[in-house]
DNA sequence: TTATATTGAGTCAATATGACACAATAATAC
DNA sequence: GTATTATTGTGTCATATTGACTCAATATAA
């Protein structure tokens, strides 16, 4: 799981600015659809009661993405999956904060006032969806905790972990009508109502089951089975696969808006 | 123009990592119209053959945001001018460049091999979108010559700048459909061919004439003026303002695409 | 005065959208 | 077994939008 180039927090907390670029992080949003609802994975601190995104620093010699995908890999064990960036967030306040320095003492550094993980720190956002399901959460070395949360019942977060989070939706939000989504969040086989929940979450709104169902066929981009779902009461919806093909066209040349 | 907190090329050259954070850049795209056609304000080296972005550093208790706006001001002279940040550039081939080198040189500094302006720099983009005629185009220390490049015409560009100008392009091309566009980038009256001439060179492709005079005037932007535009041949077209109240409205809640 | 290119407005078929209706049906309760 | 119930698949229909296309109006240049 994690390669041959190891660079975890704890490295960057001993060797510091010898191996990885200081100032500059990236921090991944990564969701996962579970129960009909849209959901993040998050890390709890080891020493406060807060929660952080999962998030790194970048090698001397590490593209911006490769790092975003190797945080990806090491908390979810998932590999060769969709990281979109977003923002890049770098607000003055953004100092460096004490859960590195308490992790620091704990491992008998010395922390002086000016020590460069209080300085300001830069962070890059990625967003990831990713299949819950598939999903192994591990915590990093400074964390207790790595598991999914709710998007409407966060808990407190670091610094404007928060709002890191929200930007995030708001870009996915913007980008609904011109890329498919879903594919790396649900199972191989599904129910419309599941891709539904998942439009209504990230829009943030309900949406008419009927007409909703009309514009999806018409997109092309799903295969219907011949199976039903059961386990459910009431009438056994339809199970439907992604067209892998038409799927990836559709990211590539859009779902066609206006113009 | 320069406002209290001067921080140019030359001090970050001078007094390099105390004020400044290092490894870490802006760089503005920066569009205007002027005979019907989209440009782009480029720098050109003083001591390279090469064109550069307007770009700058950020200072240690600066807001991206803000450094951005001071480089966008120190060029053209614009302030309050919208500057959307659009994608943070990292590969780890960005390295420091040989201008600055040359640049340091020339203010008889000691340059070693791993001087801080060698090392690799992340680049956050922001493009804006500014009136031609108000723009007073001004080099920074390090640049001989600012003008104005037709986007089908650009010259041999410094690493991967004419990458960062393709980037900004495209994500203005996503968000059309949702937000008005043009408002910072016209004067006051401007035609309806006007208008659509941005969006063509945005878009890359022709747009029907009567389509789109139909579509804009249904979002209800714009005001029809009652003089006419005189000067070129043939039939006058009517001179149109942004409904300034409308156009910020539709800013904030998007123009109504799908769902 | 005429020619010409361009503009403003309109037509019209095809398509998309939003709101709603209704029969079909799988599990559950009886 | 049978009825109940919530949910699903499909259809309708009025309205709005789109794309392709006229055609008369008109400001300048010839």
């Amino acid at each position: 799981m994690n390669t041959k180039k190891n660079i975890s927090i704890a490295d960057f907390l001993r060797h510091g600015q010898r191996f990885f670029l200081t100032g500059l992080s990236v921090d991944n949003v990564i969701f996962g659809f579970h129960d009909n609802q849209l959901k993040v994975l998050l890390l709890q601190s080891a020493t406060d009661n807060v929660w952080m995104l999962p998030g790194g620093f970048i090698g001397k010699d590490e593209p911006l993405d490769k790092a975003a995908a190797r945080v990806l890999s090491e908390r979810t064990g998932l590999d060769d999956i969709f990281l979109q960036q977003f923002h890049a967030f770098g607000q003055s306040e953004r100092k460096g904060n004490l859960i590195l320095v308490k992790a620091l003492q704990a491992m008998n550094q010395k922390v002086d006032k000016d020590h460069w993980a209080l300085q300001r720190f830069v962070t890059i956002g990625y967003y990831a969806l990713v299949e819950y399901a598939k999903v192994n959460p591990h915590p990093d070395e400074i964390s207790l905790t790595c598991n999914w949360h709710n998007l409407n019942e966060l808990p407190n977060m670091l610094l404007d972990h928060k709002d890191i989070i929200e930007k995030a939706l708001e870009e996915m939000r913007l980008k609904l009508n011109y890329q498919p989504i879903g594919y790396n969040l649900l199972p191989k086989e599904f129910t419309m109502k599941n891709l539904q929940s998942i439009y209504e979450t990230i829009l943030d709104r309900k949406l008419d089951r009927a007409n909703f169902n009309r514009k999806m066929l018409n997109y092309g981009i799903l295969n219907k089975r011949d199976k039903h779902y059961s386990g459910g009461a009431h009438k056994a919806p339809y199970l439907y696969r992604f067209n892998k093909k038409k799927y990836l066209k559709a990211l590539e040349s859009g779902l066609g808006g206006d113009f």
